[in-house]
RNA sequence: CGCGGGGUAGAGCAGUUGGUAGCUCGUCGGGCUCAUAACCCGGAGGUCGCAGGUUCAAGUCCUGUCCCCGCAACCA
């Protein structure tokens, strides 16, 4: 306990309070919490910060939609973004929101200081402009040179914004780079930033926006609002007291950051704009950005259009805690994308953590126990099975000190739960019923439990950061609280009462119940009520039938088919549908369905689309409506 | 030729600087009974996407090629 605590100050991600985060967003900080909990073991003083960015032009635009103020909007999803972290037992220090007044005044100073010192300078925002949707574009985002939106003209426009010279700093980057191999892991990672962005040469950041206000404004310029870059990533120093004047103590003591952990999608950001942004304050930068891979459902990326959202909260509730982070922290590769299903899951809680670690524990104490009313003792002598245990044991810890210190959190789990199949292995090798038997055996029998039980104490005060709450139940069964990661600091057991950790998973019951759930919940959402309509309201709507004459798959395009409906009015309709991945052409060819006819004409992957064909969403994926037998051309009300 | 990631046992993944191809689950067979139908042992199963090249030696380096997945485009 010296005073002279070393400092680990770890971050993640601030969450987008757009929407519920989903298992994936919640991976982001259990993995940080793993590592701020490791660290804490290894007697490190940390300071372990997370947060919510609030601010935008989506924010903006949900809250409009929904009918509440960005704020109220904001408030409610930062609370659940803080009950989703919560509901995983993480352990952070502070909770940042980008709506903070400290964090908005500081924000708004920074961006002064860079402005008056000219590295944010006044500029023009160049682009494509419509008119009519009063919007900008790039001319990447064209679709055939026109508004991808309306399929409109668009003319050349320009309009004010402030720009962050990046150019000005790329050769101190590159050079911190060099200075520092390991400020971005994986090292994969740093050479897609060298490569795609660096070596190309660094354009001017925009940081500004006029076209919507939801943001910290520019107080020396009330027409523009801090976009996102330098409002959201300097939570980092303001949510430990920074400002350009007079920075906090704790921030004195806490910066530069030992490990910002973050997405793969955002490693541009933090490893590229957001040290430009130190430099150019005059601080100095983080030690080291992690940037971890995605965590898919199955095959897919989540999204909420796919219908494959997990949510924490539903798979800690059927699961525990534990469970899931038990599964985030093991089953995620470390580069590549890592995958979970309901099935994956509920298969490693049964293999490693009931049968393998709970069985253990339990089989152990319970035989302790049984056999010497709960005590056993150091042993006086050591053969050859215990030498082998031990320095199982012994190189498992360092194995897991070296993992846990370049943030291989499966590797580390995977050596801890080696050596529980160790120990599995020498009650196997040493036979503990049988000694029990032996009258001359006792002596035996209690070294060879101690030796076990001192193994499950080592396992449990390595899984402790993560899997915490059953770590502490392990301890408390052994009846000890020693945490020192050293075979002889303990000298004896007194065991209480062994309760299984965890319960065996019915992985069929337990995955129709979650179905079942599933179906309500999808019920609900169908449920949605639109606002009531009137008779004539609805009558605007042209619905015909039409017959498929022709069909085709729209070229570039994965979900696009192109119809060629055929409704008695002598010509033609082209309808551009997204339903290439239910149907093939043949299957429409000659068939009847319903259009809506007088629908405003849009341009799909280059496709005009001049009107919509009905078709419902089902669980099964989009089912096309078909009015076979019905005379084409049928006004349908 | 839009950008990026990947193709290693049935499934999911490791494979550091090139030197006899590993792990988990599943599967087949055996053992044990302290324990949560758990635990332990053994077997089968891979020409490392394909084709060339460099090398004494390539999953590992180079070239070409095929396929898959993200992003972008797009769900009228």
């Amino acid at each position: 306990m010296s005073k002279e605590k070393e400092k680990f100050y770890i971050t993640t991600a601030i969450a987008y309070t757009s929407r519920k985060p989903h298992i994936g967003n919640a991976y982001d900080i259990v993995l940080a919490d793993m590592i701020a909990r490791y660290k804490r073991m290894r007697g490190f003083d940390v300071y372990f910060m997370t947060g919510s960015d609030e601010h935008g032009q989506k924010i903006e635009e949900l809250a409009n939609a929904s009918g509440v103020t960005p704020k109220e909007y904001v408030d409610n999803v930062s609370g659940e973004i803080r009950k989703v972290w919560d509901g995983l037992n993480t352990s952070y220090d502070k909770f940042i929101r980008t709506t903070d007044t400290y964090h908005e005044e500081a924000v708004k100073h920074i961006f002064k200081k860079l402005y008056e010192q000219g590295d944010i300078y006044k500029g023009t925002y160049e682009g494509k402009y419509c008119v009519p949707c009063e919007s900008f574009f790039t001319e990447s985002q064209l679709v055939d040179g026109k508004c991808p939106d309306c399929g409109r003209e668009v003319v050349d426009a320009k309009e004010e914004a402030y720009f962050l010279r990046l150019s000005k700093y790329q050769d101190k980057l590159i050079k911190y780079y060099e200075d520092n191999p390991d400020f971005i892991s994986p090292a994969s990672r740093k050479n897609e930033m060298i490569n795609n962005f660096i070596k190309p040469g660094l354009a001017d950041l925009c940081v500004s926006r006029s076209s919507f206000k939801w943001g910290i404004p520019v107080d020396f310029d009330d027409k523009h609002v801090i976009y996102v870059w330098i409002d959201a990533l300097s939570n980092y120093i303001t949510g430990i007291g920074y400002d350009t004047e007079n920075p906090s103590e704790l921030y004195k003591k806490l910066w530069p950051c030992d490990l910002h952990v973050i997405g793969k999608d955002i490693v541009r950001f933090h490893t590229i704009y957001w040290p430009i942004i130190l430099m150019a304050l005059g601080e100095p930068l983080p030690k080291h950005v992690l940037g971890h891979p995605w965590v898919l459902f199955g095959e897919d990326k989540m999204s909420k259009s796919k219908g494959n959202v997990i949510y924490s909260d539903d798979l800690t509730r059927h699961f525990g805690i534990d469970a899931v982070r038990y599964y985030l922290l093991s089953q995620i590769p470390f580069t590549q994308d890592g995958s979970i299903t309901y099935e994956s899951l509920i298969n490693v809680f049964n293999t490693d953590l009931a049968n393998t670690l709970g069985n253990l524990v339990n089989r152990s104490i319970a035989m302790t126990n049984k056999y010497f009313g709960g005590k056993v003792t150091a042993p006086k002598t050591v053969n050859e099975l215990d030498k082998e245990l031990i320095c199982e044991a012994k190189t498992t810890i360092e194995k897991y000190y070296k993992s846990m210190d370049s943030y291989h959190n499966a590797d580390s789990v995977n050596t801890i739960m080696n050596l529980a199949k160790r120990c599995n292995k020498y009650i196997d090798e040493t036979t503990p019923w049988l000694l029990a038997k032996d009258e001359n055996g006792k002596e035996r029998l209690n070294d060879v439990l101690f030796n076990l039980l001192n193994c499950i104490r080592l396992l449990a005060v390595m899984l402790y950061p993560v899997i915490p709450e059953s770590s502490d139940k392990i301890m408390a069964q052994l009846g000890t609280d020693i945490r020192e990661l050293d075979f002889t600091a303990q000298k004896e057991f007194s065991v209480n009462e062994a309760t299984p950790l965890f319960a065996r998973i019915d992985a069929e019951k337990v995955l129709a119940e979650i179905a079942a759930e599933k179906q309500i919940e999808e019920s609900e959402d169908n449920i949605v009520t639109l606002p009531e309509i009137t008779i004539d309201e609805f009558a605007k709507i042209d619905l015909k039938t039409a017959k498929v004459k022709d069909c085709e798959a729209v070229k570039k395009a994965k979900k696009l088919l192109k119809l060629t409906l055929s409704d008695k009015s002598g010509k033609d309709r082209t309808v551009v549908s997204g339903i290439a991945e239910y149907y093939t052409p043949k299957d429409l060819i000659g068939k009847t369905v319903i259009v809506v006819s007088n629908l405003k004409p849009a341009k799909l992957c280059g496709t005009t689309s001049e009107g919509m064909i009905l078709a419902a969403d089902t669980k099964d994926g989009i089912k096309v409506i078909f009015a076979d037998g019905i005379d084409e051309g049928s006004k349908v009300r």
